[in-house]
Parts: C-alpha cells; sequence; structure tokens
DNA sequence: GCCACAAACGACACCGGTGTCTACCATGGT
DNA sequence: ACCATGGTAGACACCGGTGTCGTTTGTGGC
C-alpha cells in the first residue's frame, strides 16, 4: 500500500481554508485564529501529512541540508562528528549529508563541486581539510555559510571551533615530569600541521616549565596512522639513549608504538610510558588502557551545526569558539625505570 | 563576492531560447539541434551554471537523496559502507544523507520519521537492523524503495545484499582443524540474530564434516562489543578444560579475548588461535595481527545504490545478491600447544 | 452611527525546473 | 502543387510550498 503523503493542497481542501493558512500554521506565523489553528493542526494529525520538503527547500530558496566533509581516517572520530551535528541538526530540521573527500589533489575542487550539486546551505569542514591553508584560501568567498572544527589559522575571516589541545598536551607532559621522565619523545602527525606543531608546543611548554628540553633526535613525525606510529616508535627505542616515554599526537600512533614495543620487549606501563591524543575506541582496547585525550567532539559540532543555521548574510559571522580538553588517565604511564 | 548561480530562465534568455530547451540540453534529451545544443552548451560553461538542485527535486517528485541508516558501532563499517555508497551515488548525481539511529525502542518509528522528513528517495539499511524482523516488518509497505544489507530473513519481499559469512566461518574453523585444533570455542553477537547464527553454523558445518562437534560449554553469546568478548574469553579461558581456539563473531570481540589471553599470561597464538570477523583496523592493530573475514562492503553498498537507483516502481524488484567473503590469514593462529 | 484600525484570511505570483501539447518549418513522395 | 512526415522549438500548466498584498470582518472610540 504506497501510502502517498498528502499535500498543502489536500490539508486546505479538508480544513476548508486556503493553502496560505495552512502554511501559517506550519510556520507558526501569525495571522491565524487559536479555533482554525487548532482544526487544522488536527486535521494535519489525523491524515499523518509532512510538508514537502522539497517544495519548502524551492521556495525557501534553502535545502535544509548541511554538508559535512572528511578526510579522517579516524572513522570513530568522524561518527561521533555526524552524531553531533545529526542531533543537533535534526531538531532544528536540518539533514547531515556527508562528503568523503576522494582526490588528493584538488580538494577545493571537489568540495565546491560537492557543494553545488548537493545543494547543501552551509558547509562544515572538519581536520585535516580544516587544517589546510591552501584549501580554505579556496573555498574562501563562496556563496555558502561555512565553519571549520579545528583549523588553526587565524589569517581567514572564518569561523573556527576548537579545543585546547596545547594545554591537554602540556598536562600529559606534566604529568609524566612528575613521575620522574626526562627522556621524554614525541611523535606527530605531519611536522606543518596545526594539530601537530600545537600538541607539540603544548610538550615544549611542560618541559620548559622544568627548565628541560626536547631535543629534535626525540620528535619523529609520522602521519597519523598505525603503520606510522609503529615505524616511528621503532626508530626511537632502538636509539642509543631511548625514552622513557612518548606522547603520540593520536592513538593510532600509540598503538603502533604499542606494537613496537612490543616487538622490542618493551613492557608498558613499567618500561615505557605511552600516552595518545583523540580517546578513541583503540585507546581502551589496547593494554594497558591507554592515557589520552577526549575532546568534546559532539559539543563542536553542534556548535558548528548552530552556526551555520542562525548564518547572517549580512552580518560577519566570524566566531572563534575554544572548548577544553580532558585528559583521561588510563593505565599506560607509570615512573621511568629505575637507572 | 556571493556570486549568484543564475538561473535556467537566465540562461534562456542568453540563448534566446526558451527554457524548455535548455532543460532538453540539461537532460540530453532530443529535440534541440546540434547547432543550438552546442551554443546553450557554451553558454552554461561560461557563466558556471548548475541547474538547481532544489527545482529539479520538486518537478520530478526526486530528491536525489539516498538515505542510510544505520546503529553499528563499528564505524570503520559504516565509513566504508558510506564510501561505497558515496562513490556509487555520485556518480549518478545522488547524495547520501546518513542517519545514526538513537532510539533504542521505536527503531522503526524513527526511521520512517527519517525518511519522510528527509525526504531521501530510497533508504539502505544497515545491520543490525536490517536483521530486525520486527523494524522490517514495520517498513514494509511504505513508500520508498527499500535495499537492507545483509538481513537474513527470506520472508520479507525484501531486496537483499549479503555475503557468505556462513562459509567464510566454515575455512576459518577447517583451518583451524587442520592445524590441529580440537577444542574450538566460538563467541557470538546476540544469540538469536542473523550474523551470529550464520558464523556459528559454518563453525558446525566444518566439525561436522570432520566428526566432531561443538559443546554448548564452548560457545558464549557476546554483543559485539570488545567488553563482552573480554569477558566471555575469560570465562572460556578459565574453564578447566580451555579451548585453544577461539572464533569470534567479529574483531571487536577478539580484541577482547586478547586482552583476556593477556591477562591470564596465555600467549597468542602459541597457546592460544583467536579469529574474528569484518577486517577492521584493529584487526591489523592487534599483536599478532588477526586472522579475520573481509566482506566487500564498498562492492555491496555500489550495489544497494544501483537497486534504488533503478527501483521500478511496477515491477517486483525482490534481488538478492550474495558475495563472497575472503578470509584474510595474519598471525593469530598455530597449531595448539602439545599436550 | 460612523470611521479608524487591527486581526484573519484568501488570491495570486513566484521559486526553478519538467511534462505535454501545439506550431512551425523543411523535406520528400506522388 | 499538395499533403504527410519528422525534426525543432515554444507556450503553458504544474510540482508544493512561501511572500506580498488586498479584502473582509469584528472591535473600539468618539
Amino acid at each position: 500500500m504506497p501510502k502517498i503523503n498528502p499535500t498543502i493542497n489536500e490539508i486546505a481542501r479538508l480544513a476548508g481554508v486556503s493553502k496560505k493558512s495552512i502554511s501559517r500554521v506550519i510556520n507558526d506565523e501569525q495571522g491565524v485564529s487559536e479555533d482554525t489553528r487548532s482544526r487544522i493542526k488536527r486535521i494535519m494529525e489525523e491524515v499523518g501529512y509532512e510538508p514537502s520538503r522539497r517544495a519548502r527547500a524551492l521556495a525557501n530558496s534553502r535545502s535544509f541540508l548541511l554538508g559535512l566533509v572528511y578526510n579522517n581516517a579516524n572513522s570513530s572520530y568522524v561518527l561521533d562528528l555526524l552524531a553531533g551535528c545529526q542531533a543537533t541538526g535534526n531538531a532544528q530540521g536540518y539533514e547531515i549529508v556527508m562528503h568523503s573527500i576522494s582526490e588528493e589533489d584538488n580538494v577545493a575542487q571537489e568540495i565546491i563541486r560537492f557543494m553545488r550539486r548537493s545543494g547543501c546551505d552551509g558547509l562544515i569542514l572538519t581536520p585535516p581539510v580544516s587544517e589546510s591553508t591552501s584549501v580554505l584560501a579556496a573555498l574562501l568567498g563562496h556563496e555558502w555559510p561555512m565553519v571549520r572544527i579545528a583549523g588553526d589559522n587565524a589569517d581567514f575571516q572564518l569561523s573556527q571551533i576548537k579545543y585546547n589541545d596545547r594545554t591537554a598536551s602540556l598536562t600529559l607532559a606534566s604529568e609524566l615530569i612528575r613521575l620522574g621522565h626526562r627522556q621524554i619523545a614525541f611523535i606527530g602527525g605531519p611536522n606543518q600541521a596545526g594539530p601537530t606543531l600545537r600538541r607539540l608546543a603544548g610538550v615544549h611548554d611542560a618541559l620548559a616549565l622544568h627548565g628541560l628540553a626536547l631535543g629534535h633526535q626525540s620528535i619523529r613525525y609520522g602521519d597519523f596512522t598505525f603503520e606510522s606510529g609503529r615505524e616511528m616508535a621503532m626508530e626511537l627505542l632502538t636509539q642509543p639513549n631511548r625514552p622513557t616515554a612518548i606522547i603520540c599526537a593520536n592513538d593510532e600512533m600509540a598503538a603502533g608504538s604499542y606494537q613496537s614495543a612490543a616487538t622490542l620487549g618493551i613492557a608498558i606501563p613499567t618500561e615505557l610510558s605511552v600516552s595518545g591524543f583523540d580517546d578513541s575506541p583503540v585507546a581502551s582496547h589496547l593494554w594497558p588502557q591507554l592515557t589520552t585525550v577526549r575532546q568534546p567532539v559532539q559539543d563542536m559540532a553542534a556548535e558548528a551545526v548552530l552556526q551555520l543555521i542562525n548564518f547572517d548574510h549580512l552580518k560577519s559571522n566570524l566566531i572563534i569558539k575554544q572548548y577544553e580538553a580532558e585528559v583521561v588517565f588510563r593505565n599506560s604511564m607509570a615512573p621511568p625505570p629505575e637507572i
């Protein structure tokens, strides 16, 4: 029984009013008496009427669609973002259209094509695209509202929703120092990218507070993958003066470090402390469970959606909002072995 | 420079023809001479014209949106599905709207609301919703085309795109038997759910071929989470006659089993063989890397999209397509210890 | 009793495309 | 010279809502 959704005309006929009145009820506009309004509402209820999103989209010049683009390998992070967007968006009548970036180069072009084709009302950029200066530059000045999650470059007149990973990193490193570590290493992502720079800066901050420093032989750059973490940890741990602690810029690379440590027969946490970033599921699945940093992903996503929905084309909409991150202490950190 | 996209009327004016002719060019319909057609195309190119998706949606009574509903904790699986849908969908002018199911009960209601509100042209159901008889029953007979990925219930007049996990399970168990294992255990998901039944059946098949059987004390049911895998493995491994191999119905639970084994000081694979299902990232991150089953997720997603796009409301569209799964042998299986 | 005024509601055009029908023209066969 | 034919193109209604403006009705003040 292909039950067809009635149209506004049907309802108008049933209620014996003009379709404009129905429209007024749908949009909670004034200009309809309480009597008529409740009668119309009852009828809409009875026949299970839902206004056509297509027609509203055309008439309003809005699609009630929000685009979420991503090219992040951390799938749980992406889905967390989506969940946050969805919860907030749906409540306001919006749906979320996902787009994963497939092309290596021409990312901006691909995003522009996506936005034109999908007709989304707004765009949410997520890391690492949101950190890319070239992509941001190419995207700026287009017709749609845009917001970036993370993305540290203040040069752009573009809202950002970020969290304080530098401070989180500082907390992490301070704790290691407190435990007695002096040989601390760092494995970052690509060495020019924002998150890596900020998280490394946090480590530097902590060390500086104690008059310590991070030699360049203690810094390695991977690409946020498990494999790169494994490799970089292998390099660090086979050095003559091997570190007693490794701070990784994400959980995947921390997992890679675990594997290198296992290969080399180095026990965690007694012989090596490790920490990650993101609190992805893998952090709880490692053994021992990984100390990591949890960012308020869903809150940030919700904020992004609200900014887009309330975007005002006439005003400047530059809003920068920073959230605090939470360090989740688990079992991967301990005092260094006695010398 | 908020560059406004021109409308079909603009183009018609510029080309000195009626808008219907533009429409014909857009849709590659006949009825326009080659001359005019190329002239119009050139003009569209010049001004960067993109037909309004909103208007086409209204006129066609199609939104060119496809809904993908999920409530699966395996985020990489979900995003793989999305990637497959997106690649195929985009090529045909469709976009994918994701919806994660939030309510525990009333899943069907939530999906119906989502479909009505989003106005998607079709719906792709993924496991575990696609396996739920009650949800399927409530969803049947609605106005939109629908396809399920996995979902074993043949009672429904509803297309399914599945893969042969029973055979994969048989392969896995046979290999364990070949290696010499006689004490094989199985950790499934919820004990009534399709995937669990099929994968368990595959194990039974393999054992039966060798005149062996699986005692009920060797079967445990978790809920596909890491934690449940850990618990169930702990139960199995602390039995007096503990198994030398555990076949898990997904990778997460296999990871949980790894953790229990580590806790109990049982070495993998020398003292215990483990296998999983799904080939999720965690499978490669475990140490030793996990033998598991890879399903052709992207192909299945692509097939689902094609079925929806080519759906014909007049014909029966019952198509059942089964893919073969690939067993990925890694390092988590070995002969059992000498007795 | 008259006018001013606000509230309630409808008529109608419009958003930007598509489906249907008709008009026009060139061509070819007889 | 005539008509049938097919290819090209435009007019117009329509999809299902919303914006604008005009009309009707009821109310209050004087």
